[in-house]
DNA sequence: CTGAAAGCGCTAACAG
DNA sequence: CTGTTAGCGCTTTCAG
């Protein structure tokens, strides 16, 4: 069996609450005690039993991040910035892929509640109810989502359609398509608001590559200059589409995106596409749910988010 | 408080080792009863306390995962493979990222040890003495990584590289650059292997995009008609600088990666790869661990791996 | 400032 | 087949 706190307060020659307080509430003991019973622990390689401290904390020390689609690189980064943060607070984080299905995420989110302080909610898919009703069991934070009662942390993405829009229109485009995402995702509607009947909106596509192709062979039959993409992977499959079709972008159809995920700057054309804090906003996550925890206010925290112009777009001809 | 397994007894009128036995040996509990304490227990929403429960039992349910990179593709889709394995074994996954960094490796398996059942290390940096002490904290499982001792699922890229190479022999190349990853890394170790003096070694680079940018510059004076990058993150970066340097890729200079990420088939000219089975791996390690910690032996996994001819080989001129 | 003692919620012998 | 009884390792009153 590991080292236990009793093997350390023997050693140390104290009792098992001076070692547990030296550890946890380093105020409570004197300098000299705490420093013999730290150094007695490190020597043993004594590492405190989360189970067993949890058990009467309630508190786990851990956290869990769920997202709807790992292989979307735009997430693995949000969750470089959960990690990051996280550790600096001492805890751990389990992550969740719920494959952009509803029901899984939330008996993810179900499952998690057991083992976690609370719970990050990334691009969440699941109706307000649903979120309202998880609450109850963990604590949540939001990203890029909107719920009345629950923290989140928002990358703007309207403000950032009105810059596609401003840079579009300054290039002579009038004509735009908006390649749609997920009904159910709070992106997609703020954009749809950005666009506000500036766009012919094209139905919901899967938000990946493929999706991308499929809504690119719909697009081109609107005669629109300019196909929004509701996010770089699909930006990505609409360059696929086209240059299989022989149709030139940017010359004959400009092609932006959001997100800038790191394969923005490396296909070719190299995509136009609205830069999203995606590690600050793990981070800022992290920083909501520790006040929440700390039982500070329900808070909202917007990001802001910027166009990066490469050669996806360019004036029509 | 959360509902308790006492509160499930009391209502099911029985004691609380028959719910506990009802809930975890049903094998020994009359069936009448079994259905009254599992009917009494969902109508609760009584959910067992992990913690109290791995307190006792030393198990905690959970495994963890440490990858390099979160950001190459290549790892979240191991992750994937990893998540749905673990799921239905109803475990919980803890992942990290290293950041390429060994001593931040080695520091996160000794945080997770403590909380989890077994972890999975993926393509690790540690040198061979770390991972066997780290193995007596917690068991492990490798991938992409062979220690003596120590359990591993392993894609085979030496079978990949001759592949490559037959490949590239059989288009007409004759000189080879290989453009390496990390020194510390087993694939490109076997990488090295399969090229065995055939390829003109250049040292180490950072096996990612900006590392395939400083590769590709080194490699065009070597005269090489293919440059073999360490995996396709780099290859990208290899397109990326000969694009900007009007060099013709195939036309001119071959590029051949390794992984098959999603991104190798989108971009332009799409990757010629080694295809690498990433979720099956991650699927094979959780079966690896299961056994260890049933008191399985030691195994060890080949899993293959393919070419993928895609745009970015040809010809030489 | 420190120690003794009482559990947190659960499982695992050991009896019946 | 089921109940009783001891703790798992730790934190936290409550007394000194």
């Amino acid at each position: 069996m590991a080292v236990t706190i009793r093997d350390v307060a023997r050693q140390a020659q104290v009792s098992v609450s001076t070692v547990s307080r030296a550890l946890s509430a380093p105020g409570l003991v004197k300098d000299a005690t705490r420093q013999r019973v730290l150094d007695v622990a490190a020597g043993l390689g004594y590492r405190p039993n989360r189970a067993a401290r949890s058990l009467i904390t309630g508190r786990t020390g851990n956290l869990g991040i769920v997202v709807p689609d790992l292989t979307n690189p735009f997430f693995p980064s949000v969750l470089r910035g959960v990690q990051t943060r996280a550790g600096e607070a001492g805890a751990s984080v389990f992550f969740c892929d719920s494959r952009e299905d509803p029901a899984t995420e939330a008996e993810l989110v179900r499952t998690m509640a057991a083992q976690v302080d609370g719970v990050v909610l990334c691009a969440s898919l699941l109706c307000e109810e649903m979120i309202v009703e998880l609450t109850a069991l963990t604590p949540l934070v939001l990203i890029n989502r909107v719920v009345p009662g629950v923290s989140s942390v928002l990358m703007d993405s309207a403000s950032g359609t009105d810059q596609v829009v401003a840079h579009l229109e300054s290039l002579g485009h009038r004509h735009f398509a908006y390649l749609g995402g997920p009904a159910a995702a709070w992106s997609n509607d703020r954009r749809l608001q950005g666009l506000a009947g500036r766009a012919e909106v094209l139905g919901c596509f899967d938000p990946n590559f493929g999706g991308g192709h499929e809504a690119a062979g719909r697009a081109l039959e609107t005669g629109a200059t300019a196909f929004i993409a509701y996010n770089d992977l699909m930006a990505l499959g609409v360059l696929s589409f086209l240059a299989a079709r022989g149709v030139q972008v940017p010359e004959q159809i400009s092609v932006p995106g959001f997100d800038d995920i790191l394969y923005a700057a490396m296909c070719s054309p190299a995509l136009t596409t609205v830069h999203m804090p995606t590690e600050d906003a793990g981070e800022v996550a992290v920083d909501l749910l520790a006040a929440l925890l700390d039982g500070g206010p329900v808070e909202r925290r917007d990001l802001p988010t910027n166009l990066v112009v490469r050669a996806s777009t360019a004036a029509p001809i």
